[in-house]
DNA sequence: ATTTATTGTTAAGCAAGGTTAACTGGAGGA
DNA sequence: TCCTCCAGTTAACCTTGCTTAACAATAAAT
C-alpha cells in the first residue's frame, strides 16, 4: 500500500484521539475526520493489511497503532503543530490555520520540513 | 467546474510554455507535464467549458488562456517561483524544490501565502 | 425477553484524473 | 498521387477515496 495524503490523516487522527484520552473506535475517526463509517471501515482495512494499525478485537474492537504507524502519526503530528501554531502566529485565524497544516503536512520531504521548521524558529528567536 | 490542483497545474503549464516563447499545443502540455494525449485532452475539454483557456481553432490549434484563465496561472506561478526559491535558499536541491514547490502552491489559502511570503521576505532582508 | 440504539461491514456506485488502444485528419516527402 | 508522420479525439478502463443503503451483531433498556 502506498501511503498517501489520506492514509496520513487516517493514523493521525488515531494518535490524536489516543492523546485526548478518548475511545479510538472506526465511528470516532469518522466523526474526528468527517467522513462516513464505511470510509473508516474501508480505510481500517488497507492500514491494517499495511501494518500501520488494528483493530483489537479482544479490547471492544479499539484502534490501535503499530510502531510503524506511530512514526508515521507523530511525524504527522509534528507537522500539523507546526504549522498551524506558525500559520497562527502570521495572523491566520485558528480554523484556517489548522485546515491548511493538515494539507501542508503532506506534501513536504523530510528535508524540506525540517529547513523550514529551522528557518522559521531561528528567525523567531531573533 | 471546481478547480483543483490539476486543472491550476494546467492553466500553469500553459504560461509557463508561453513564457519560453514554445507552441503551446495539447501535445507540448502533455510532454511538460508528463502525461498521456488523453489526459490533456480532456483537461482542455473541462478548462475551456470552465472558462479558463480555449483552443485557436484558427491557428494551429493553439492553446490560448483567457484573463480569468491567465489571473489564476500567474497566481500559481508566483506561487511556485516563492516556494521553489525559498527552498532552494534552505539547501535543498532544485529538483526537490521544484516538485514540492509544485505541490505546496496549490494547497495554501491567498492569506496564508501572503502571510508566509512576507514573513520570509522580511527575514531574508535582515 | 424483546425492543432499541450503537457499531461495524458489505455492496453498489460515483467523481476525479489518470491510462492504453484505436481512430481521424491534415501536412509534407517520395 | 500516395504514403507516412504528427496531433488530437474517442472509447474503454483503472485507481483512489469517497458516498448511501442495507444489513449483522452486540449492548443496553424497558
Amino acid at each position: 500500500m502506498v501511503i498517501r495524503e489520506s492514509a496520513e490523516n487516517y493514523v493521525e487522527a488515531v494518535l490524536i484521539l489516543e492523546k485526548k484520552n478518548e475511545r479510538v473506535h472506526s465511528v470516532d475517526i469518522a466523526k474526528y475526520l468527517n467522513v462516513s463509517k464505511p470510509s473508516v471501515s474501508y480505510a481500517i482495512r488497507n492500514l491494517s493489511e499495511a501494518g500501520y494499525l488494528y483493530m483489537d478485537e479482544d479490547n471492544e474492537k479499539q484502534i490501535k497503532l503499530t510502531d510503524k504507524g506511530r512514526v508515521l502519526a507523530e511525524r504527522m503530528y509534528e507537522r500539523h503543530l507546526f504549522f498551524s501554531h506558525w500559520l497562527e502566529s502570521l495572523g491566520i485565524d485558528e480554523k484556517t490555520a489548522a485546515e491548511e497544516a493538515c494539507r501542508i503536512e503532506h506534501v513536504l520531504s523530510r528535508k524540506s520540513f525540517d529547513a523550514i521548521r529551522t528557518f522559521v524558529t531561528q528567525k523567531n528567536k531573533k
